[in-house]
DNA sequence: ATGGGGATCGTCT
DNA sequence: GACGATCCCCATC
């Protein structure tokens, strides 16, 4: 997919108002739109593949379109969407979606949680589409996982901030959000 | 509505 | 052996 060889801030940007979706099993869509997403890159003390390769991050290297699942905080999957060129070591990490599609059966895997902490954090959107590492270096678009362009034909209107949960390299407004939700 | 602290384990030092 | 690209619970306002 072309837009996913962009830089990845350009991505993060870029993919706001998309359709992140996943086939079930059943045949059945399951996910929503994205609304909030960060930018990681190997020049970015904070990102997985600052200090080089290893097995853990090896998909973040490319190509571009992959699914890179990493397990954090000993309970957590969070989804992240691989960009740029070969060996750039770089990834937009889908922080959170606006669900459009089989609420119930996210709600089911959310617990019963209330529709606004139904997919509002990276874990969370995770648990509510079944995403784990068995998906780790899935190729978008010709398997379980699909983008779909946004829908919107006016302007949608996009806020830049600081990344959420990080401790190095803190000052990077590599965080987009989209507004009026 | 908001904030602090505990849980928990794979990955890297 | 330490530390997270986090979530949840509970206390307080």
């Amino acid at each position: 997919m072309k837009i996913l060889k962009k830089d990845a801030v350009r991505v993060a940007r870029d993919l706001i108002g998309w359709q992140f979706l996943v086939r079930e099993n059943d045949g059945q869509l399951t996910g929503g739109i994205i609304t909030e997403t960060e930018a990681y890159k190997s020049t970015d003390a904070a990102s997985h593949t600052y200090k080089g390769k290893t097995a853990r991050n090896s998909v973040m290297f490319g190509p571009a379109g992959k699914i890179y699942v990493y397990f954090t905080y000993g309970k957590h999957w969070c989804v992240n969407i691989v960009t740029g060129k070969e060996d750039d070591g770089q990834a937009v990490l889908i922080r959170s979606i606006q669900a459009t599609h089989n609420l119930e059966l996210m709600r089911q895997r959310r617990k019963n949680k209330s529709d606004t902490e139904l997919t509002n954090g990276p874990a969370k959107v995770c648990q509510a589409m079944a995403i784990t590492g068995a998906d780790y270096g899935q190729i978008i678009g010709n398997g379980r996982f699909f983008l779909l362009p946004s829908k919107k034909t006016n302007k949608l209107t996009i806020k830049a901030t600081t990344r959420i949960g990080i401790t190095r390299d803190t000052h990077r407004m590599w965080r987009f959000i989209l507004q009026n939700r």
